[in-house]
RNA sequence: GGCCCCGUCGUCUAGUGGCCUAGGACACUGGCCUUUCACGCCGGCAACACGGGUCCGAAUCCCGUCGGGGUCACCA
C-alpha cells in the first residue's frame, strides 16, 4: 500500500513548484490505490494558520488533487498540523536522549559562531566542538548554573557512509563525517522540522518520501533520525525543481519583477492582467503572479490543462505523447520516467496546452466556463437573460480557437455593450473609416435587405456589393468591422454582424458615420 | 569554501553502445489559406558543455575539466 504526502506551509499561497510536487505525489498514491496525506507543516507558529493555508487547499481542490486524510476531512492518524503534534516529537527527542543519538548543548550562539568563523578562517568544514554538550545531570546542572539555556542537537555519527537508494536520482553517498550536529529542538522547547518531518512521516505511515531536490542533503540527517528511532526507511524520490524562465535558479514568486523582462513571462501576465481588471480583480504584483496557481483560476484557465503542462516538467512518457487527461496520467506516470535535471518554467508551453485542451471542451463547457467572467465584468446579468445567453453561445461558437482561456471570451465586449459604451480605438477608426465613408454609406442598404440576416447572406452581400462597386473587399469590410466593434481585429465580420443583429449593426454604423 | 545533485535545439523532452547525417512538441521563422485576428497546412532555423580514454563503433560507458544548481539556521 503506497502512502505519500504533500507538506506544505501555510503561506498564503500555492506555488507552481509546489504543485508539480503535490501532483506527482497524488500520481503515485492515485495509480496504485493508496493515500495521499495533506499535512500542513507549521512548526513556527505564525498567526493565521487557517487563513493562510485556504488558498492552498482551495488551489489544490481546483486542481483535483484531493487527498485522503489531512485538513477538513481529518484521517486516522491526526492531528495533521504539526503545531498540534508537539507531544509526538518531545517523546521523539527523550527517545533520542536517551539512546545517547542527541545531546543537550548549551553553547550560546555567539560561542558557536566564534567556532564556525575559526572553521572558516582556517579554510576547514566547521563541526561543532561539543565543547557545552551536556549528557549527565551534573553536567547539565553546571551549565545551567551559568545561566545557560540547552537545545537538543542530533549526535551525528563520524565516520562511515550512508547510501540512499532514491527513485530519481539513483544510488547517493553521503559521509556521515560532513553531517552536522543539527538543532531539533529549540531553547523554547519546540522542535524543528527535521524532527517534526521524520515522526510525522512515520506516524502517518508514508512508504513514498516524493519532494523535491532541495531535500536530497537534508536527507541524511532525517535517516539517522528515523533509525535511531527504529522506524523503518520510506522510499525517497527528489524531484528536480522547477526552475525559472530561461534559467536553471528555482522559481521564486517573489523575482516576479525579475521575470517580468523576459517577453513570454510579461505576455502571459499582461494578458492575465486585461482580464483581472475587466472583472475588477486586484492586479498588484503581490496576489496576482503567474508562479502561484491563483493566477491562472482567476483568468480562466482550465485545471486540466495546468495538470498537463506541470506533468510534463520534468516526465514524459515518451517522445511524442503530449496531452494526457488526469485519467491518463494517473495510469502511466512513473517516477522511473522523471528527469534529474531541472526544468524551467516555460509560459508559452503553458498556453499551448490550455489552448489544446479548451479546445477539446464541448460548446456547452466553454459556455458554462465563460459566462462567469461576463458576469463579473458586469457585461451580462448574474444569471444571464435568454437573450443575452444567445449572444454568448453564438459568440464563442464564432470566436472558435481565439478563446484560449475562459477570460478571453473579454476579448469581445462589444457584443454585450450598448452603441454608448463600446470603446472605439481611434488608431482603427482614423485608419480605416475617413477613406470608407461613401462605401460605407452605400453597404447600410445592403444590411437593410439582407434576408435574412444571417452570416452566409451578408458574406454574399457582401461579395455582390464589392462586385458592382469595383472595389476590393479590403476597402469596405474594415471599414465596417472597425464601426460595429471599435477595433479592427476580432472574430469574422459576418459572425460579428449576425450576432448583433440587424439592428444593433446599422445603429453602430449610423453612429460611426455621425462621428465628427 | 565543504558536501551533494545536474549538464541533448532558445524551452520541455526522446534517446540506456550500432535503428542518430540525433526524433517530437512549444517558441522563432519563410510560404499557403484568409484582405482583420486566431486556427489550419507546407517548409526552415536550431542541440549531444569541453577534453581525454574504453570499444570495430559513444549522445549513450569511464576519468578529468568547465559550467549551473542545491545544501550547510534555535526556517520550512
Amino acid at each position: 500500500m503506497i502512502r505519500t504526502r504533500f507538506a506544505p506551509s501555510p503561506t498564503g499561497y500555492l506555488h507552481i513548484g509546489g504543485v508539480r510536487t503535490a501532483l506527482f505525489n497524488w500520481l503515485l498514491a492515485r495509480q496504485s490505490g493508496g493515500q495521499f496525506i495533506l499535512r500542513i507543516d507549521d512548526t513556527d507558529q505564525q498567526r493565521n494558520v487557517e487563513e493562510a493555508l485556504q488558498p492552498i487547499l482551495d488551489g489544490l481542490r481546483w486542481l483535483g488533487i484531493d487527498w485522503d486524510e489531512g485538513p477538513e476531512v481529518g484521517g486516522p492518524f491526526g492531528p495533521y498540523y504539526q503545531s498540534q503534534r508537539s507531544d509526538r516529537y518531545r517523546a521523539a527527542v527523550e527517545r533520542l536522549l536517551d539512546g545517547g543519538h542527541a545531546y543537550r548543548d548549551y553553547a550560546t550562539p555567539d560561542e558557536l559562531k566564534a567556532e564556525r568563523e575559526a572553521a572558516e578562517r582556517e579554510k576547514r568544514p566547521f563541526r561543532y566542538s561539543r565543547r557545552f554538550m551536556a549528557e549527565t545531570p551534573e553536567q547539565r546542572a553546571r551549565f545551567e548554573g551559568e545561566g545557560r539555556q540547552a537545545v537538543v542537537r542530533l549526535k551525528m555519527p563520524t565516520e562511515g557512509t550512508l547510501v540512499l537508494d532514491d527513485l530519481v536520482r539513483g544510488r547517493v553517498e553521503f559521509a556521515w563525517l560532513s553531517e552536522q550536529d543539527h538543532v531539533i529542538q529549540r531553547a523554547d522547547g519546540t522542535c524543528l522540522y527535521h524532527l517534526a518531518n521524520v515522526v510525522d512521516d512515520h506516524d502517518f505511515q508514508i512508504t513514498h518520501v516524493v519532494r523535491a531536490e532541495e531535500h536530497l542533503s537534508n536527507t541524511p540527517r532525517q535517516v539517522f533520525m528515523l533509525e535511531a528511532l527504529g522506524y523503518p526507511r520510506p522510499t525517497y524520490a527528489h524531484l528536480p525543481f522547477v526552475a525559472e524562465p530561461g534559467s536553471r535558479n528555482k522559481l521564486s514568486k517573489r523575482k516576479l519583477d525579475k521575470y517580468l523582462k523576459n517577453r513570454d513571462f510579461a505576455q502571459l501576465v499582461e494578458h492575465g492582467r486585461k482580464i483581472a481588471a475587466a472583472i475588477g480583480h486586484a492586479v498588484d504584483a503581490d496576489g496576482f503572479n503567474p508562479v502561484i496557481v491563483d493566477f491562472y483560476k482567476t483568468v480562466g484557465y482550465l485545471p486540466e490543462a495546468i495538470i498537463n503542462y506541470m506533468a510534463l516538467l520534468g516526465w514524459s512518457l515518451d517522445d511524442k505523447a503530449e496531452h494526457f487527461s488526469r485519467q491518463e496520467l494517473i495510469e502511466k506516470f512513473s517516477l522511473e520516467r522523471v528527469n534529474k535535471a531541472p526544468a524551467s518554467f516555460d509560459p508559452q508551453k503553458l498556453m499551448a496546452f490550455e489552448d489544446w485542451h479548451f479546445q477539446q471542451l464541448p460548446a456547452q463547457r466553454k459556455l458554462e466556463l465563460v459566462v462567469p467572467f461576463l458576469e463579473k465584468a458586469g457585461l451580462v446579468a448574474s444569471p444571464p437573460t435568454p437573450d443575452q445567453r444567445q449572444i454568448v453561445e453564438e459568440a464563442v461558437a464564432a470566436a472558435g480557437d481565439r478563446i484560449k482561456v475562459a477570460g478571453d471570451i473579454l476579448l469581445f465586449p462589444y457584443f454585450f455593450q450598448s452603441d454608448e459604451q463600446m470603446a472605439l480605438d481611434e488608431k482603427a477608426v482614423a485608419k480605416y473609416l475617413p477613406q470608407s465613408r461613401e462605401l460605407l454609406v452605400k453597404f447600410r442598404d445592403c444590411l437593410v435587405a439582407a434576408e435574412p440576416f444571417d452570416a452566409p447572406t451578408l458574406e454574399r452581400a457582401m461579395h455582390d456589393f464589392v462586385d458592382a462597386e469595383g472595389i476590393k473587399i479590403g476597402q469596405i469590410i474594415h471599414a465596417v468591422r472597425v464601426a460595429v466593434t471599435g477595433q479592427s481585429v476580432g472574430m469574422g465580420v459576418f459572425d460579428t454582424l449576425a450576432i448583433l443583429g440587424r439592428r444593433r449593426s446599422l445603429g453602430r454604423i449610423e453612429r460611426a458615420l455621425n462621428r465628427p
